[in-house]
DNA sequence: AGATGTGATGTTATACTATTACAAGGTCTG
DNA sequence: CAGACCTTGTAATAGTATAACATCACATCT
């Protein structure tokens, strides 16, 4: 048992091969490479469990035996974001495992200032967004909703 | 008149004025002090209505006799956006100036990936995001959304 | 087999974004 | 005037990200 992002415990060795499986299967339906390095760098977003930065990714696949340069992380990120296995959470230039791979979804982002815990929730965009949108005639692709603020351990009146 | 942010005409110069002026009596009211720097600094953002980037700025101030490191772009935009003249669009790590300066909002941005035009639109956080924090006990500061997508003129339907 | 195309990886170099730390000036107040 | 506080300037550095080019592995076509 590990603590989770969404705040709150979990199998994690369970979620960590589900969605190693879930990866796999989804590249394979759609004719994309899961390469060593794009998986290893899912296992350590997965292991961590955490918002990392490319760098820290970076780090972490050089001692397994990866190229050590910027562009192997950042290639290996952008192909699991495409993908849909990773978000990046613009706030943080930070990347994370998804915690609901294999649905389509806009997802929404939760991060303590305090702890930098991120928890990932499913959004509807809110429809001040969504009318301002509409009647702008603008066409939304993509959405990012991150907010920020204090997660339940982390508030004044947690237990100590 | 001139293309504004919400993708349509305007009157920019009363817009500019009215920022300037709304940002004067509000440091007044809250001892904050709208310096040389920063109001400068407020005026750029407001002259190009654009999402611009820190260096950008900089180099602006700088041919205007201001310093010409990065910390004396960085805390004049800072200082805005404490004070909530500016926002600051994390997809793009750049600033905008308010478009509703002196009222008290949680601003969500509409960003064209083709042309980088960035338009403000009022929002109540998503629904999803509400529900999500308020299960799990988190709680909400602060918002970012931003909706990334196409303005009206890129569409592919847009009048040529 | 050999030529060719495609996608993935590795490396170099560089660009872009942002902060820490320290020095110096101004203003206000005790 | 001394001290506190805020603002500005500067130097140095940290952190994030991409462009450009070389190479390799594999698949396909002739």
């Amino acid at each position: 048992m590990n603590h989770h992002a969404d705040f709150a415990p979990h199998d994690h060795a369970a979620c960590v091969t589900t969605a190693l499986r879930t990866a796999e299967t989804t590249c394979t339906a759609r004719g994309a490479q899961l390469t060593p390095v794009r998986r290893r760098t899912l296992e350590i977003l997965l292991e961590n469990h955490l918002a990392m930065g490319a760098y820290d990714v970076l780090a972490r696949l050089a001692t397994d035996g990866f190229g050590a340069k910027p562009p192997v992380a950042y290639r290996a990120l952008n192909f699991l974001v495409d993908q849909g296995f990773v978000h990046r959470i613009e706030r943080l230039n930070a990347f994370i495992a998804c915690a609901h791979p294999g649905t389509d979804h806009d997802p929404a982002f939760m991060i303590c200032r305090t702890c930098g815990t991120v928890a990932e929730a499913d959004s509807a965009p809110g429809v001040g967004l969504r009318d301002s949108a509409a009647s702008a005639g603008f066409h939304i692709e993509q959405t990012v909703v991150e907010a920020q603020g204090l997660c339940p351990a982390c508030q004044p009146d947690a237990a100590p």
